[in-house]
RNA sequence: GGUCUGGUAGUUCAGUUGGUUAGAAUACCUGCCUGUCACGCAGGGGGUCGCGGGUUCGAGUCCCGUCCAGACCGCCA
């Protein structure tokens, strides 16, 4: 071993010890009698002292010579401060430095390797392993580590099998776009990168494993967002023999344990809610309940609204608020604010209708012209509105005023400081629709998978209504973030060509590209059910941060690209050749 | 595929209506400094203003194109 002792562990009770240490030169400060040298490891800071007068000339000579960044061994004898630092673990102590070696020097790294960087996003992924180096990146990758295994051993405690699946697979059209693997052996021909262990995993229960799990890399190849990556890591689980209660309370125990493990947090059951309610009262299939702004429908129940000449409710299919509790001293030009946030193209609302229930009780609304104080009175009270509060109100379509009115209760959230870090507020989603109708290609898509399983005794409805069709299919969602997602599946050949049929398959193209599940469906596979959670997004979510990308060690930029190692790149002609490939580029 | 924002010193940024030699902080280098820990003080070096074209007597600044980065919409069974 180069090194007795890390840079974390030195403590007072440590003085007049020999140790060895090694680390990198973080910080010199340099008075020209003495020195001071911050040397960092994975573990923490340790004070180095070089002295004219305690050190030797020779050392004292190489100290001055060093550099950030240079990889160091001193050894020396642990002294107590003179003057201690309280901010700091190891603030007690330094090292009176009698030998050091530089194992190995170092440019001047091109931002600074700090807690508090000066360095940019782009700049700190193209130099990822000095980033790495940095206590808030390093201690994202330890936590992630730390909750991985929370899972590991909550699950295999309830016991689970972790098995491995393949990664070269098969492509398949239904879902996202596949990341797809020339095959040389087998020229012309290409593996895909799974989107998502499901068909191994369902294999694996009519294999008889019973309950399965994996932490998993998933491969779809869409367009990024900050939370998306190409590569991203699932914990991928199955079970068979057991109902959707059954799965809803495992894992449920799962969130629970990391909740309490990782966070020190208690959290009891569970709320559930329907899609349908979901949709309904947070206008999501999502919602954040951390925090209230309900939707509150001005649409009568089951009509319309009583035409007043005001043409963007006489003509909504719906009218929807919500209460914006204690703003109603919001400015005119905050308000208009609001208005321009949600008539931005993302959002697409053509307009937003506000009513103020000012503290004196009056009220007072942008369309005063069309509605007396007595329905402002009355919408007021639909919305349990007090003096004070401001009411939102959004008409139009009924899926369009919705997803409108959550993105702006979403927003207001964030803006009045709803959105905690440190809360967390789980939610079952339950009773998914089955299918989901698809503008672009003009036909019905499986919502979850189409290995999903109907409700008992909704299967005759596929044929007469089948937007109605409600799955065994549900989500976790914690703080507004889908963090996880599965269903009961199908384990009935019959009905698996029948949705395969539904979802406008030939029975040929079923056959082609999940023919090996349906026959496997004929030497009796148990019932069976599961569900994935997003590793990267959970930890994020748990460790109180955004962005998904500093819980990965070597994340992908906006447009897929590694630019660290500059992938993806082209590869040349020899490469090719041999996977019988030619290349035409499209663009320009 | 689309909308928006940005690109100026190693880095993070400022740069007015188009007008003299493009600035600050920090990092880096040199010297000084008897307990630093955001050390301090003095001095110094450092620029293809993303790239290409245009307008103009004159462009970091205006226009067009393009590349890169970020956020979002579409997309993500």
């Amino acid at each position: 071993m180069l090194r007795t002792h890390t840079n974390g562990e030195l403590r007072a009770a440590h003085i007049n010890t020999e140790v060895t240490l090694c680390g990198w030169v973080q910080k010199i400060r340099d008075k020209g009698f003495m020195a001071w040298i911050d040397m960092r490891d994975r573990y923490g800071i340790t004070q180095l002292i070089f002295d004219e007068s305690r050190t030797g000339a020779e050392v004292m000579q190489k100290a001055t010579k060093l550099g950030r960044e240079f990889v160091i061994q001193v050894k020396g004898t642990v002294i107590e401060r003179e003057s201690k630092n309280p901010n700091m673990p190891t603030g007690d102590v330094e090292i009176l430095v009698s030998e050091l070696n530089i194992l190995n020097e170092s440019l001047t790294p091109p931002f600074t390797i700090e807690d508090e960087t000066d360095g940019g996003e782009d700049l700190r992924m193209k130099y990822r392993y000095l980033d790495i180096r940095r206590k808030p990146v390093r201690e994202n990758l330890i936590f992630r580590s730390k909750v991985a295994m929370a899972v590991r051993n909550y699950l295999s405690k309830e016991g689970f099998i972790e098995v491995e699946t393949p990664y070269l697979i098969k492509s398949t059209p239904e879902g996202a776009r596949d990341f797809v693997v020339p095959s040389r052996m087998n020229e012309g021909q290409f593996y895909a990168l799974p989107q998502s262990p499901q068909t191994f995993k369902q294999l694996l229960m009519v294999g008889g494993m019973d309950k399965y799990f994996q932490i998993v890399k998933c491969f779809r190849d869409e367009d990024l967002r900050a939370d998306r990556q190409p590569e991203f890591t699932q914990i991928d689980c199955e079970m068979a023999f057991i109902t959707q209660e059954d799965i809803l309370n495992t894992f449920e125990g799962l969130i629970r344990h990391l909740l309490k493990e990782i966070n020190k947090i208690e959290i009891g059951d569970f709320p559930r809610m329907t899609y349908d309610e979901a949709m309904k009262r947070f206008g999501n299939d999502k919602p954040d309940i951390r925090f209230g702004m309900e939707f509150c429908p001005l649409t009568p129940e089951g009509g319309t609204f009583e035409p007043k000449g005001f043409g963007v409710f006489d003509n909504a299919e719906l009218v929807v608020a919500i209460n914006v509790e204690g703003c109603a001293e919001y400015t005119r030009k905050q308000i208009d604010a609001l208005v321009d946030w949600v008539k931005r193209p993302q959002i697409g609302a053509t307009g937003l209708i506000w009513v103020k229930y000012n503290v004196d009780g009056t009220l007072k609304s942008s369309i005063d012209k069309f509605f007396g104080e007595k329905t402002l009175k009355d919408w007021a009270e639909k919305c349990n509105a007090k003096p004070g509060d401001l009411i939102m109100i959004m008409a139009g379509s009924k899926n369009k005023a919705r997803t409108q009115l959550s993105a702006l209760r979403m927003y207001l959230a964030e803006q009045l400081g709803l959105r905690k870090n440190n809360e967390f507020a789980p939610l079952w989603v339950v009773d998914f629709p089955l299918l989901e109708w698809d503008e672009a290609t003009n036909r019905y898509h499986a919502m979850h998978h189409p290995f999903t399983s109907p409700k008992p005794g909704q299967l005759e409805m596929l044929a007469t209504n089948p937007g109605e069709v409600k799955a065994n299919a549900y989500d976790l969602v914690l703080n507004g973030n889908e963090i996880g997602g599965g269903s009961i599946r199908i384990h009935d050949k019959e009905i698996q060509a029948m949705m395969f049929d539904y979802l406008g398959f030939t029975p040929e193209e079923a056959k082609a590209q999940f023919g090996f599940l349906m026959d496997a469906f004929q030497y009796g596979a148990p019932p069976h059910g599961g569900i994935a959670f997003g590793l990267d997004r959970l930890v994020a979510i748990l460790g109180g941060q955004e962005t998904i990308r500093d819980f990965i060690a070597f994340p992908k930029n906006n447009s897929g690209r590694d630019v660290m190692i500059d992938a993806p790149a082209q590869i040349d002609e020899a490469q090719l050749k041999e996977l019988g490939l030619r290349v035409e580029v499209n663009s320009i």
